[in-house]
RNA sequence: GGGUCGCUAGCUCAGCGGUAGAGCAUCCGGCUUUUAACCGGCUGGUCCUGAGUUCGAAUCUCAGGCGACCCA
């Protein structure tokens, strides 16, 4: 037999991480223990946390989002797979840019420094990540490969450049891709009120992907449902038909309008068109024409298009089904760039058109019904169920089903309407007018137009030498000497292209990278991204659920039609983890949170300014709230072991996450327990008893065993870490109950299997323990356990009898008895036949090792 | 208005047709010079409400309530 311990440790009786977890660290990084294994018959597993954005300080939710890569990761690699685990910085953008401009320190040694210290910061945490892997979006040798994915793209007619109306950040004084404003109307990143703007950019047609994107979202099983929805929705396909309505006395123009309800085209009472439709051009009344003009202003602005502004232009439009003449109006309601910049106006049948001509009292003509005989117009509402015609001419009385059929049929063989799919999704405009991106590649050469950078001149660099004013302005623009180039073409003076990438173009191809960090000469070899991609597991916030998901989907399915590789979906399995807040203390009066260190009674919050009795809530962390939990004071603490294992168990990932002290503490109890019982065994404090039972005290601890095993394995499959720690709890109260009445040979096979369960989320007492124990290789490199399913059949059980479905006795009885003998056994209990009194007995039915229910 | 998810012990969550569970907190006891730590133990539940399906519903179905998020 093996040593007992391991003599070379000196094992101290109290727990005390920092004794231990540096040490570990140290020892793995020198080992290179985390080192990406590429072999032959292994099988693969790619475990991806979304890479940070180098801010400065690494808060809970970056924890929280790494540690549980960690966990799948580690778990993964006992389970004896070649594991990528890798970690990078997404190292372009704004703050850093910000940073220059307000206290004149140059973005990259900024971005740099960031890096330099969150890296510190993570390395405490005990990652399982392959560091070798590292890269940040800002370098050099990265963005070359970012500038040359773009002229792939190029090449495939991906890109192309228009002058058209934008989203222009009034703040951080950029334009932004319509992924990047919120429902409200405002900017992702600085929160302005976004301003319309009409300004020449360049684009990248995901629209052309837009079918794709969708129907593939059918397939990814493993992502969760609501992304899908999200993306869906965004997305936004709607399958209809788009109807030519001739203007009456004009036969040159024609107003085309999109509509998904061509059923209710007999209640078409007016046509809205935006004030910047072509129609508008041929009113010649100078005072509509000036409330053209005005209502432009109006419309330019998100923040005013709540409530629906219009006026009649007098024009008349006839529509194609009955010649009927049709008001035309212009209305703010209505969207250039989404279908035609025109609708048709069915108040009875749409709520938008119903509430605008409720205001400018337009007829309301009511054509679909439940009834045929029901003829009432709704007076609040518009009625957007389906039904069947009425109003409609020889139409009445069919569904509105066969009449979408039908009026697209006239439509065609008439020659004024066909079939139409439309989608919300516009393509992703990717110029920023900033200095710390990734450069465009393009010369603009006045004679031949853009002109592509050759692939051997890339990368095309960021200057250095930068005179940074504070007007933020687009530094590039200014640079003279970097930006006067000869056009490659015809040698006359031309300009490199001065806006750069948006971010999330560099983020969309870097889990591309990891696999191939160490090539100079391409971005990445085919046949190894075929290998290693798609990411088995990707973690990240849902606050990307439609912008870098949906970029980086369109990306991979670009390339793969480029041939780079055979893959069509970046992401097998998302998890989406939820955010870690904690208690904010609130004045309720003036709305003011109170830091921390005012309150004098926790438990009785009271503001001392008013004394008035102040509200907890829960709140994602945040310096306004002064509720944030600097994570290296809590490992400072207490360790990093218990920071993962009190992060992990709170709550199931995908959920918010509330933060309390006592339930930190919680966690650091059990890994003392824990520690505590390897400490006895080693000093031989538990020394085996002479026992009569011993064969029975075995029997049930390895029958914890191998449950814990089954249900542990089963939730780290699942993701629900939570539970996993509730089993390792059980099973370490279960050794503790029987640990002194079994085998010395027992003993250390359960402490071996203990060691290895608990290594993905505490993996540095668990390699300490493992040492312990009398090995000199990582817990970290042994293979995860197999349970074996005899050990989980019982002798005997508790059988429950019930009557009529209650609950009314409970007999212990050995596993192998039969129906038959089951069923006498109850009805010869006293409270039993007192329950049945002699009344009739219906049914008996038996689950077998559960339960009895005897129907009377 | 539509969609998705949730509502189980004081708190955070498991259980998803067959005895309502875990951790933390509370409470009591032991140990200890005291606090803390540790050990042992006890509490604690209309499973949001109502109806239905079933021998049997926290679990399935329908309706409603409350909450979170997404879309409009």
């Amino acid at each position: 037999m093996d040593n007992l311990i391991n003599s070379n440790l000196t094992f101290k009786k109290l727990y005390e991480p920092n004794l231990i977890e540096n040490k570990w660290q140290t020892k793995w990084s020198k080992d290179n223990l985390y080192k990406t294994n590429d072999s032959e018959n292994k099988e693969k597993f790619y475990a991806l946390s979304m890479f940070p954005y180098p801010s400065g300080n690494l808060h809970m939710g970056h924890v929280r989002n790494y540690v549980i890569t960690d966990v799948i990761a580690r778990y993964q690699k006992l389970k004896g797979k070649d594991v990528l685990h890798p970690m990078g910085w997404d190292a372009f953008g704004l703050p850093a840019e910000n940073a220059a401009i307000e206290r004149g320190i140059n973005p990259e040694l900024w971005t740099k420094d960031n890096i330099s210290h969150m890296k510190s910061q993570l390395k405490v945490l005990g990652l399982s990540v392959d560091w070798e892997k590292e890269f940040a979006t800002c370098n050099e040798d990265y963005y070359k490969w970012t500038q040359f994915l773009f002229l792939e793209l190029f090449k495939s007619g991906l890109v192309y450049k228009k002058k058209s109306e934008v989203n222009w950040d009034p703040i951080d004084k950029t334009v932004l891709a319509n992924e990047q404003v919120d429902s409200e109307g405002k900017s992702w990143r600085s929160g302005a009120i976004v301003e319309k703007k009409l300004l020449n950019q360049w684009y990248l047609k995901i629209t052309n992907y837009a079918d794709e994107l969708l129907d593939d979202l059918k397939n990814l099983k493993g992502w969760p449902e609501r992304v899908r929805i999200m993306q869906e929705n965004w997305i936004g396909r709607s399958i209809g038909a788009t109807i030519k309505f001739k203007l009456k006395n004009n036969d040159e123009l024609k107003l085309n309008v999109f509509t998904t309800r061509i059923d209710t085209l007999f209640g078409v009472t007016y046509i809205a068109i935006s004030p910047n439709h072509q129609v508008t051009s041929i009113i010649s009344n100078q005072k509509i024409k000036d409330k053209i003009s005005n209502l432009k202003e109006i419309f330019n602005n998100y923040d005013q298009e709540k409530e629906k502004i219009g006026f009649n232009t007098g024009l008349k439009a006839l529509n194609p089904i009955n010649n009927e003449e049709i008001p035309i109006w212009v209305a703010s309601y209505v969207l250039d760039d989404y279908g035609t910049g025109a609708v048709m106006g069915v108040p009875a049948h749409d709520q938008r058109d119903f509430e605008f001509s409720q205001k400018y009292k337009i007829n309301i003509r009511k054509v679909i019904s439940k009834d045929i005989k029901d003829l009432n117009v709704n007076e609040t509402n518009a009625f957007e169920e389906d039904g069947i015609l009425i109003n409609s001419d020889n139409y009445d009385g069919i569904s509105n089903f066969e009449a979408k059929k039908k009026f697209l049929d006239i439509a065609k063989n008439n020659g004024w309407g066909e079939e139409k799919i439309q989608y919300k999704l516009r393509d992703w405009l990717i110029s920023r007018q900033r200095y710390w991106g990734c450069p465009i590649p393009i010369i603009n050469c006045s004679k031949c137009g853009p002109i592509p950078v050759e692939t051997q001149d890339l990368p095309v660099k960021l200057p250095k030498d930068l005179v940074i004013d504070s007007n933020k302005i687009n530094f590039l623009n200014k640079s003279n000497k970097w930006q006067n180039i000869k056009c490659p073409r015809c040698g006359s003076e031309s300009k490199r292209e001065s806006d750069t990438m948006d971010t999330f173009m560099c983020s969309s191809w870097y889990f591309l990278r990891y696999p191939c960090t160490e090539l100079n000469d391409k971005p990445f070899i085919k046949e190894t991204i075929n290998k290693w991609l798609p990411v088995d597991q990707y973690v990240g916030g849902v606050e990307h659920a439609i912008l870098h998901l949906l970029y980086a989907r369109f990306l991979t399915k670009a390339l793969k039609d480029n041939n780079l590789f055979d893959i069509n979906e970046p992401f097998k399995k998302l998890l989406t983890q939820g955010m870690v807040q904690s208690p904010a203390y609130k004045n309720k009066n003036t709305g003011k949170y109170i830091p921390l260190n005012k309150i004098k009674d926790i438990n009785n919050p009271i503001d001392p300014e008013d004394n008035s009795k102040l509200e907890i809530l829960f709140e994602k962390m945040s310096k306004s709230k002064y509720n944030g939990i600097d994570p290296e004071t809590v490992i400072k603490r207490y360790g990093a072991d218990t920071a993962r294992m009190f992060i992990l168990f709170k709550a199931p990932p995908e959920k918010d996450l509330e933060w309390g002290d006592s339930d930190v503490e919680g966690q650091f109890r059990f890994l003392s327990r824990v520690w505590k019982l390897y400490y006895e065994y080693s000093n031989e404090l538990c020394s085996e008893k002479e026992n009569l039972k011993q064969e029975l005290y075995e029997k049930n601890i390895l029958r914890s065993m191998n449950l814990a095993i089954k249900e542990i394995s089963n939730d780290i499959e699942n993701n629900q870490f939570n539970t996993a720690i509730s089993e390792l709890m059980k099973f370490c109260n279960a050794i503790n109950q029987d640990f002194k009445n079994i085998s010395s040979n027992l003993k250390k096979i359960i402490l071996q299997n203990f060691c290895i369960l608990l290594a993905p989320f505490s993996p540095h007492i668990s390699e300490e323990l493992w040492h312990l124990l009398g090995s000199n290789e990582s817990v970290h490199l042994q293979n995860w356990p197999e349970y074996d399913p005899k050990a989980l059949i019982l002798n005997s059980y508790e059988l429950v009898i019930q009557i009529n479905g209650k609950v009314r006795d409970k007999i212990n009885i050995s596993a192998d008895a039969s129906e038959d003998i089951l069923k006498k056994k109850s009805l010869e209990r006293p409270t039993i036949s007192k329950w049945i009194n002699n009344k009739e007995i219906k049914k008996v039915i038996i689950v077998k090792g559960k339960i009895i229910n005897i129907v009377v």
